[in-house]
DNA sequence: AAAGAGAATTGTAATAAATACAAAATTAAA
DNA sequence: TTTAATTTTGTATTTATTACAATTCTCTTT
């Protein structure tokens, strides 16, 4: 379940983020891994192709995805961000054993709308926790 | 909405919790607030009560709670936990302004279910964030 | 009542994610 | 080319939480 998206640059443009390059190489590797990154796991990929990078600018990147409204952050442990670069509205699930986050298809039923009378919603997010699939089976 | 519990002892003792001053006092001061605090707010309401109470031991006693299921553990923005003493299934609205957290009267549909075959849940959770009524009417 | 074992509490130190900030580097404009 | 503005970098700082060992408390057994 990748994410399309066909140019990096004209993507950022589009969006008002200057392309820069550590910028194009942390938004293509948030698209290349579908994994729901952390910080960290951006940083170590990106290494190779940026010995400078800095890891402050990976968080001020990520923030500035963030403040454009092109990447999601998941909080779920409180141990670090997570960061999704899939926009649409969905749930997740993460696997207390692997760490892996998956994608559900969910989205929050209106029904909370009348009980949220009078207040602005910026965010809705919606997850599980527990023990995937795979790791049972292991 | 406060939470009824007649007997703290007791509620303590059927939760094959020790019955400790610390842990009563904390346990007290999660059913006053029902304002969903952090450790903090607990740890300051508590220091007239118990001078000597440690940090580290409201820690250690909020873990001991959810570890034995009487408190929820709130991870909505990651720069704090926050504690539910309502354990049955709802979903909370956090304001961005006041750090309020309200109730929502909601729960994950069992559309999930069939996504998470073979998976394991232990958690469910729904938020959202935003700005509260009272923030806005300001 | 005293002793001893086990559990809980405390305080300090350590951990680690994230941010602050100022200097250096890069880019864009004039 | 010079200047201004923006971005990146590295270090230092912040802060929530945990680790851990020492102390205190509680409860049982003598």
């Amino acid at each position: 379940m990748k994410k399309q998206i066909k140019d990096i640059v004209e993507y950022l443009v589009k969006h008002n983020i200057k392309p820069s390059y550590p910028r194009i190489k942390i938004l293509e590797a948030l698209i290349e891994k579908d994994s729901h990154p952390n910080v960290d796991e951006i940083y170590n990929s990106l290494l190779k192709d940026a010995p400078t990078l800095s890891k402050t600018t990976v968080y001020n990147t990520l923030n500035v995805f963030a403040e454009a409204g092109i990447v999601k952050v998941l909080i779920i442990d409180g141990k670090e961000a997570r960061y999704d670069i899939d926009t649409i509205e969905h749930g997740h699930f993460k696997c207390d054993n692997c760490d892996n986050i998956t994608d559900l298809n969910i989205s929050i039923d209106d029904k909370i709308i009348s009980e949220l009378q009078g207040f602005k919603i910026k965010e809705k997010r919606v997850y599980c926790k527990g023990i995937c699939n795979k790791c049972l089976s292991i």
